[in-house]
DNA sequence: GATGATGGTGTTATGAGATAACATCACGGC
DNA sequence: GCCGTGATGTTATCTCATAACACCATCATC
C-alpha cells in the first residue's frame, strides 16, 4: 500500500511473536464468549495481523491459501464479517479495506488516522461523546455505530 | 431508500422551487470560480437535490435521461467527482451513496447522521477540531479530509 | 481566423468489491 | 443416534467504479 510520493517508506510490520500473542488473546476471548475460532477465521485474522495495515479483501483472498491457492470470496468475506462483529477487525469504508483491531476493548467504536502516502493506519478510540454525539442528540438521532476516518500524512510522510 | 422496519415513512422531499434556488446558487458560485456548470453536472446535481437523501450512483445513472434513457457510468461518476471537488455534493462511503451538500460553505468538512431505517440523512458541520483533531495532532498526522458518518435511527424511526 | 492547449464529453470495455443461493459438513444437546 | 444450529464450500451474479481513447468546445495567442 503506497502512493507515488517520492520518498522512502520504511515499514515496521509486527513480528511473528506479536501476531501469535494477538491470536492467542483473540482465541481466548472468543472461547469465553462461546464463539469458535475456525480455520478460515483464524487465517484471515492472521493475515490482517501480519499485514499490520489495511488490506483489501481481494488481497486477503489471494493470500489465503498457504500454498498460494486463493480462497473463494465468500470464505473471506464471511470471516471478515465475523471478525468485525466480534470487534477483532474493522472495515475502513473510505478505502474499502480491512484492518485488525489494535484496541483491547471488545465492543468499541473506532476511529482511524490514515496516511494517504504510505498507507499506515492508526486506530484511535472514537470520540463517541464529542461534537458528533452532541449533534446527534440535538437532531434526535440514536446512534448505533460510527465511521470515522481521517486522511492525511503520517509523521514519516509529512512534507517538511 | 428504506429498510423493513414495519412503520410508516413520510418523506418530505424538497420542492421544485427549493431545488431551483439551490441550483442557481451553485451556478453562481461555479461561475465566480471560473468553473462550468455543464449539462451532465447540472443534471446530476438536480437529481441529488430532488432526491433529498443519499442516492446510489447507479440510481443516478438510471434516472439520468429525461426520457428514461440511462447515462453511461463515467458520465455520472465524472459529474459526481466534480461536484464533490467543488463541495456541492458528498460521497457517503459507508453506504456507497452520494448526497447534495446542504451546507452553504464552499470548502468544508462534513459529517452525517444517517438513519438506517428510512435512509434520511442529516449533514452536520464536521467536528474538525474535536477529539479527532487532538488525536491526529498527538500522533503527528496532518489531516487533509475526514469521513465521519454516524448510523442509527432518526427521530421518526426511533423505537419507542 | 488559423493554431494549439486545456478541459469536458461520449463510448467501449473492464476491473474491483461484495453477496445471493444452495448443498454439505461439524458440533452440541437431548 | 437424532436433530437443530451454525460454519463452510461452491457457483454464479450483482453492484460499484474506472481505464483508455476518440471527439468536441472553449479560449488565448499569433
Amino acid at each position: 500500500m503506497s502512493e507515488a510520493c517520492g520518498h522512502h517508506h520504511s515499514e515496521q510490520p509486527p513480528g511473528a511473536a506479536d501476531v501469535a500473542i494477538a491470536i492467542q488473546a483473540a482465541d481466548r476471548r472468543l472461547t469465553a464468549e462461546g464463539e469458535r475460532m475456525t480455520p478460515p477465521r483464524l487465517r484471515v485474522l492472521e493475515l490482517l495481523l501480519t499485514a499490520g495495515e489495511p488490506v483489501k479483501a481481494y488481497d486477503l483472498i489471494a493470500r489465503f491459501g498457504e500454498d498460494g491457492q486463493p480462497a473463494k470470496p465468500p470464505t473471506v468475506y464471511r470471516a471478515l464479517e465475523f471478525l468485525e462483529r466480534k470487534g477483532l477487525a474493522h472495515r475502513i469504508a473510505s478505502i474499502s479495506a480491512y484492518v485488525a483491531c489494535t484496541s483491547g476493548a471488545a465492543d468499541h467504536a473506532a476511529a482511524f488516522l490514515i496516511c494517504d502516502c504510505c498507507g499506515a493506519t492508526s486506530e484511535v478510540s472514537a470520540p463517541v461523546a464529542g461534537d458528533l454525539g452532541r449533534a446527534a442528540e440535538a437532531a434526535g438521532y440514536v446512534i448505533a455505530r460510527t465511521t470515522i476516518e481521517a486522511h492525511g500524512r503520517c509523521p514519516a510522510c509529512r512534507p517538511a
